[in-house]
RNA sequence: UCCUGAGUAGCUCAGUGGUAGAGCGGUCGGCUGUUAACCGAUUGGUCGUAGGUUCGAGUCCUACCUCAGGAGCCA
C-alpha cells in the first residue's frame, strides 16, 4: 500500500443517467499519471479543481484524492454537452472517458482528451474551496470540505499511510496486535479525566440512601467510563504473548485548550515481557525513527508540499533526526543542565518538579537541536505503575521529546515486583483491592516488562510539520467543539 | 481553566469618533495549449452578539460568544 489509493467504483445508483459509470472500473489519477504510455481508452473520475477555458477546448484539473497532483482533462467544444461542461464549477464530481496523451503543453506530462464526459454532480458557486490558498483555520470550519484540499488530502493520505506503518513495524518485528476495551471500569488510571459512559437517566437518576447518584444501578452495574489508556490491560497480554501493542482511540475529558491537545486521538502502545527501560526506549526510538523513514520514502509529494507551504524546515529537521542518534539523559542530568544553562526561563528549575514546556522545548530544540529521551524521573511525580528504582527516589520513567511539539512518547519499565507495586499504589491513595486482576499479574509469573505510548497525532504533525493537532485529525473533538 | 491577541464582503485584510473600502473569488464578456492564466465590466456587508457613552460608534466602555497563540494537564 502507498500514501493514497482508492478503490475502483463498484456501485452505482441504478437510476443514475451516467453510462460512464458503469462501465469497467476506472482509473485513479495516480495511476494514469503515472502509466508508461498512452491509452486508447480511459476512465477517469473525480473533482473539478479548476477549470480554463481556450478557443475551441475546455482544461479541467481532476483530482480524485489519489494523489496530490492534478489530472488535466482536455474538453473539445464537439462534446455535445460542451456547453454545460463551460459552467463546470471548482467542486463539481465528473466522469470523463477519453484517450491519455501526451501532454502538449508543459507542467504535465498525461492528459485525457475526454470523448465523453459525464456531469455527476454539479457545485455551484456557493462552493467554499478556491484555488487560492486558504488559512487552515477557515478550513477547519468546513471540516466536510477541506479533505478536498491539496494540504488536507495530503495531511490524511499520509495519515494513512502513517497508520499502515506503525502495523508493518510491529508485525514484522513478531508483535501481536491487540484490542484493548474502549469502554473501561479503571477510574484512576492517573492519565486524566475521564468521560463517563452510562444510561442512566439524567433527569431522574437512581439514588442511594445518602442522596449520591447509584452507579450500581448503572449499565455495567457499576461506574464506567471511556479508556483513557489501554496499557493496564495490555499489560495483561505482554505477560503471555510477550510481545504486543494496542492502536486504537484514547478519550479524556481534560479541557485543555492547546494546539497540541483533544479529546478524542490515537494512541499506539507497545508493551514488552522480559523488557527492561533500556530496551523500551530502545524500541521507542527505533520506532520513532522507522515511521519518518517510511512515510520520508513513501510520501514524497505530499512532504514536499508540506516543506513548501506548511514548514521549510520540515526536510531539514526529518533528515536530521534519522542522522543522529537520540539523546539520552536522565532527569537528574536535564535538570543539572538546565540549571546551569544562561537561558532565563519563566518557570523556576528545581530538582522534583515537572520539566516545564519551555523547559523541555531548551533541551530539544536550543541545545541537543535533535530528539531527547529522558528518563529515570522522581517517583512523586509518576504514575503508581512505574518500577521503583535502587535508589528509592525514582521510577523507571522515560518522555521522548521532539523540537517543535514536546513530549511525542511516555512510558516505562512497570513495577513488576506485587510487595512494591502495592506499596506505590497505597502511596497514590490507590486501593489494591480495585486492582486484584492487575496485581495477579504480579502474583502469578510476574516478569520485568515495560512499555510506552506514542501519540499517533503527535507523531503526525512531527512528520508532516503541522502545528495544530486539529488539522491532522479528520473530525477533531476539543472542548466546546463536536459539530461534524 | 488562566494570560495575550483577534473577529469588517465567500476568502485575506485596510479602515487613526464624521458617506463601508481593496485584492482575490463569483458572475458576464473578450482573448488565449492554459498552469493560482491574462484583459474589461459587474456582484458583493446585521462591521461576532447584547447593552452603554456620544449630536454621531466599525472605531470608545462593559459583558458574553467564537477563533488563534502561550500556560497547566498529557500523548
Amino acid at each position: 500500500m502507498e500514501c493514497g489509493g482508492i478503490p475502483p467504483l463498484s456501485l452505482v445508483p441504478s437510476d443514475h443517467p451516467a453510462t460512464l459509470l458503469a462501465m469497467a472500473a476506472a482509473t485513479s489519477v495516480k495511476d494514469a499519471l503515472r502509466s508508461p504510455e498512452p491509452r486508447e481508452s480511459i476512465l477517469v473520475q473525480g473533482w473539478v479543481r479548476t477549470r480554463r477555458d481556450s478557443k475551441a477546448f475546455s482544461f479541467i484539473e481532476l483530482n480524485d484524492g489519489s494523489s496530490l497532483k492534478n489530472l488535466q482533462i482536455i474538453a473539445n467544444d464537439t462534446l455535445p454537452n460542451y456547453s454545460d461542461v463551460q459552467h463546470l464549477a471548482t467542486g463539481s464530481s465528473i466522469a470523463v472517458r477519453g484517450r491519455l496523451a501526451a501532454s502538449q503543453g508543459k507542467g504535465q506530462s498525461w492528459e485525457v482528451i475526454a470523448e465523453e464526459l459525464t456531469i455527476v454532480g454539479r457545485a455551484d458557486e456557493t462552493y467554499p474551496l478556491q484555488k487560492k490558498g486558504h488559512t487552515p483555520e477557515f478550513l477547519r470550519e468546513i471540516a466536510h470540505l477541506r479533505p478536498r484540499s491539496n494540504l488536507f488530502g495530503s495531511v490524511f493520505r499520509v495519515r494513512n499511510r502513517l497508520a499502515y506503518a506503525i502495523h508493518t513495524f510491529f508485525q514484522e518485528r513478531g508483535f501481536v496486535y491487540v484490542h484493548t476495551p474502549i469502554i473501561t471500569g479503571s477510574d484512576a488510571e492517573g492519565a486524566g479525566e475521564l468521560f463517563r459512559v452510562t444510561t442512566i437517566d439524567a433527569k431522574s437518576p437512581p439514588r442511594t440512601a445518602d442522596g449520591q447518584i447509584d452507579y450500581a444501578q448503572d449499565f455495567f452495574g457499576r461506574s464506567a467510563y471511556l479508556t483513557v489508556s489501554g496499557q493496564l490491560q495490555v499489560e495483561a497480554f505482554a505477560c503471555a504473548l510477550s510481545k504486543v501493542y494496542t492502536f486504537g482511540p484514547t478519550f479524556r475529558a481534560e479541557n485543555s485548550n492547546t494546539s497540541r491537545h483533544a479529546n478524542e486521538f490515537w494512541m499506539i502502545e507497545p508493551e514488552m515481557a522480559f523488557c527492561d527501560l533500556g530496551c523500551n526506549m530502545d524500541t521507542a526510538e527505533e520506532l520513532v525513527k522507522y515511521l519518518i523513514t517510511d512515510i520520508r520514502s513513501n510520501c514524497p509529494d505530499e512532504i514536499e508540499l508540506f516543506g513548501k507551504f506548511v514548514d521549510k524546515e520540515l526536510m531539514a529537521r526529518l533528515d536530521f533526526v534519522l542522522d543522529r542518534p537520540f539523546q539520552r539523559i536522565s532527569y537528574t542530568e536535564a535538570v543539572e543542565l538546565l540549571l546551569k544553562s544562561a537561558q532565563k526561563f519563566e518557570f523556576p528549575v528545581e530538582y522534583g518538579a515537572n520539566l516545564q514546556s519551555e523547559h523541555e522545548r531548551w533541551l530539544t530544540e536550543k541545545h541537543f537541536r535533535c530528539p531527547v529521551t529522558v528518563f529515570n524521573y522522581p517517583k512523586e511525580i509518576k504514575p503508581f505503575y512505574m518500577r521503583l528504582n535502587d535508589d528509592g527516589k525514582t521510577v523507571t520513567a522515560m518522555d521522548v521529546l521532539v523540537p517543535g511539539i514536546g513530549e511525542i512518547v511516555g512510558g516505562s519499565q512497570r513495577e513488576e515486583r506485587l510487595d512494591v507495586l502495592e506499596a506505590n499504589m497505597q502511596r497514590h491513595g490507590l486501593d489494591p483491592a480495585d486492582y486484584k486482576w492487575y496485581l495477579d499479574l504480579r502474583r502469578y509469573g510476574t516478569v520485568p516488562h515495560s512499555g510506552f505510548g506514542l501519540g499517533f497525532e503527535r507523531m503526525l504533525m512531527f512528520v508532516t510539520g503541522v502545528s495544530n493537532i486539529r488539522d491532522v485529525i479528520p473530525f477533531a473533538r476539543t472542548p466546546g467543539s463536536a459539530e461534524f
